[in-house]
DNA sequence: GCTATATATTTTGCATGCAAAGTAAATTAG
DNA sequence: CTAATTTACTTTGCATGCAAAATATATAGC
């Protein structure tokens, strides 16, 4: 072959595509009991550190696209997860917010990160400190103080 | 919160989330000109390193869903950069087989990777080989001999 | 040879992901 | 105060991503 640059193997963005399906699968599997999706879970994780927010607010909080998010919402409100409030000064806004129920997914939700890690026996503490650092650098994320 | 484990921050999932994303909308502005998706990119470069392979090695080559690559041939067919040959002896197989101008493509590809990178300009050739390496623990990529 | 099982691919239904168009309300310019 | 612009959100169209059902063909057991 005469363009190694374009070997799959070599390509970062292949490696971190199926890092992404990868725990999107872990994911899925864990969060069936809590009548959740993955990025609706994401959206849970958000709203759970600070709900009452808007809708634009919480798309760049996750990064996902506000025009999904629009539709995920009444998801997550058919599921009695949350509701919605206009804002009363400013009729465009509407704010987020969860339910007793949404609020409560937290403690059955709480102990999934560590499981999913404890399905990549490969990665120890340290390689999870170094990954999450060099992610960040590729994110563009700045770096956090020591 | 009484619940740190659940930071959107602190999580993994969420970062790889996030650099994914990144990488595919820098790709998909490259991609434009060459007529391709990111998706379809992935697809071509497991095929110029092989072709006339079946669907199902594609999929597992690319880890792209069988279902959805078999909707993705339909349109890289359409844009003559690939055509399927039934297989003599099997008639359940098809293989998969690029055209002179699917081939030809690499051309124009050849600098994408290196483009996305400069893109990135956080990330030094060391955390490259570092990340990949942290991936690769994490895919279960059984470790290269060095 | 005939039936049951396995394999390869296609199709379908649901949930994103994203860009662009559409809608409603607020703000700004003159 | 009114028109133009901006902002917040919703809707729409297209392309995945994935699981499950459907289809067609091979293979195995008898």
């Amino acid at each position: 072959m005469k363009y190694p640059n374009l070997f799959l193997e070599n390509q970062l963005c292949h490696r971190i595509y199926m890092a992404n399906h990868r725990l999107n699968r872990l994911y899925s599997v864990l969060l069936e009991p809590l009548n959740l999706t993955y990025p609706q879970y994401v959206v849970m994780m958000a709203l759970w550190e600070e709900d009452r927010i808007t809708l634009s607010a919480l798309s760049e909080r996750t990064q996902i696209d506000v025009g999904t998010l629009s539709l995920m919402m009444k998801k997550l409100v058919g599921k009695e997860f949350l509701y919605t409030e206009a804002d009363a000064s400013d009729k465009r806004k509407r704010y987020i917010i969860l339910t007793e129920t949404g609020r409560r997914l937290t403690e059955k939700a709480n102990d999934l990160p560590q499981q999913v890690l404890c399905a990549c026996p490969n990665v120890s503490e340290e390689d999870l400190k170094e990954l999450s650092n060099l992610l960040d650098k590729l994110n563009g994320r700045p770096t956090p103080i020591d």
